[in-house]
DNA sequence: CTGAATCCCATGCGATACTG
DNA sequence: CAGTATCGCATGGGATTCAG
């Protein structure tokens, strides 16, 4: 990798980190990732969230081919979210991420002790 | 993890990713993993960061436990940075947000063919 | 060489209201 | 139920300038 490249978009890990770096996206894949939910039902488990939010960041992750949306012709609407085939690659990185978020916070938990 | 944690701070993942969810921390740290440098080493190869970026940067990452800073007395003079022991836990995480990576870029290049 | 202080702009985020 | 449109605020990022 070129020093030069980190912000030209040759970089592979810059590029792609962007994609989930925003504030509801982890939350929205790790619940994804649990299985296949509904919109309401992810904005119920997601406290806080606003439609506007919810609808951009599952968009978003559609754009770039990590869920898919699936929408049923009834009424009232039923639309289903899931992680695709690609998206499950997400997975180890949130394991991986959520591990050291556990060790880090612990480890400011003895820090703050002193 | 309570679905009403997600954005209380008491959801350690999200919490904690905060920390690398910057512009300039993963470069930075990326960095770090491979040795320690000194501050203008990082300036020169972290290409287009600017003083200021580049400070706050390493102030919040030292701030967090993540990296040291050992001032030498000397006319100039002399910083260096590194990973801390703890810093370390973080090169798992770079390694798998690198793989996902440049998988994902991969995966885009197939669709884009398309 | 290694920063800090100021000021400004782009962007993310979200409250509110509206729709089929 | 599953969204969209608007508008405004908060925050991050950075150009510029100055300093020990």
């Amino acid at each position: 990798m070129e020093s030069s490249d980190w912000y030209d978009g040759s970089c592979d890990l810059v590029h792609t980190f962007n994609y989930i770096c925003k504030k509801w996206r982890l939350p929205i894949l790790w619940y994804l990732s649990q299985g296949n939910f509904r919109y309401y039902e992810l904005k119920r488990q997601l406290y806080g969230i606003t439609n506007i939010m919810l609808t951009r960041s599952l968009q978003d992750l559609e754009s770039h081919g990590m869920i898919w949306r699936k929408q049923h012709s009834e009424t009232p609407p039923h639309v289903e979210y899931g992680l695709t085939e690609q998206g499950n690659h997400i997975i180890p990185v949130l394991e991986v991420l959520e591990a050291w978020g556990e060790m880090q916070v612990e480890y400011e938990k003895r820090v703050d002790c002193n």
